[in-house]
DNA sequence: TTGATTAGTTCTGTTTTGGAACTTATACTT
DNA sequence: AAGTATAAGTTCCAAAACAGAACTAATCAA
């Protein structure tokens, strides 16, 4: 199966990787949370060839993630910023920085640290059933297809 | 650059790409979170080359994200099953299936649901904040070095 | 003896990538 | 006026990765 047809599947993990779920793509995200707006930043910061973030780039752009907006003219430049829409990407690299942190840093420790804004605390959020606020791990959550894909092939457990 | 230097730079972001950042492993990871086990049953239900699957197979166990165990002798035969290392990409998959379900899902809404086992309640769990419990977005994070990064430039804000 | 199962490996042609050089538009320096 | 700098790309080519299909190996069942 092509990249381009796993979009099609009935899986919403797939179709975000359709858009996102390339290796430079997320590092793209990742910059541009840390405020990084410029092709040139981008390239620096990233390591990445010209030829890959220009076209990372647009596509983002094309799927509504990233806006491209004039910042100069004479010569006319532009600059990329995050959408609300791309915003909500936040807790794929909060979650990849997480994992991270725990099991790929070195001595010196996690180079970044992230402080709640509202009440101080510093450290990477994690997962929380919306409900009762409690943080959840996998073997908390119990998967099942929805009313609408459920047929009466419903496992108890 | 090229993939494997990514996983040498000072982020966790990137160490944590150059692990499983690449399309096919994380529908691997959602495929072992969905029980899958088999070489056979991830390329029936990926679509993925056998070559692909095979490659990455090996990968994930040899970052000890998967354990690759015999479940029958004569022909010996081996699955595949998440070590807790592994387990603790949940909420990475948990915040692309979020995002895919919000932006990605068609009419019929989206494929799957959570349910929190202890609460009942369902819903993809969402970030919140280790302290105060509260639901956290991208604005209510703000990104530092960490101390041992962090030089005398730290800017106010 | 033939076919089925399972977990791979091998082969070949196509696509994507990395790296470097080039382009375009304009301002700044000398 | 000529030359240099900056920013955002585009173009080119060789190298690496991938898709798809066929093949292998070990064993059991009919």
């Amino acid at each position: 199966m092509r990249w381009d047809e796993i979009g099609r599947t009935h899986c919403s993990v797939a179709r975000t990787l359709s858009v996102v779920g390339d290796r430079w793509t997320l590092l793209v995200l990742r910059e541009v949370f840390l405020r990084t707006r410029r092709f040139e930043d981008f390239q620096k910061h990233l390591g990445v060839t010209r030829h890959v973030l220009a076209d990372r780039l647009k596509k983002l752009v094309e799927h509504g993630i990233l806006d491209r907006v004039v910042y100069q003219d004479r010569p006319r430049r532009f600059e990329y910023r995050l959408t609300d829409k791309g915003s909500d990407l936040f807790p794929v690299i909060a979650a990849l920085l997480r994992w991270g942190d725990r099991y790929m840093a070195d001595e010196a420790g996690p180079p970044l640290e992230m402080v709640h804004r509202e009440c101080g605390h510093v450290g990477i959020p994690e997962l929380a059933c919306p409900e009762c606020r409690c943080a959840v791990t996998a073997r908390d959550m119990k998967a099942r297809p929805a009313p609408a894909f459920r047929q009466h092939r419903e496992e108890s457990e």
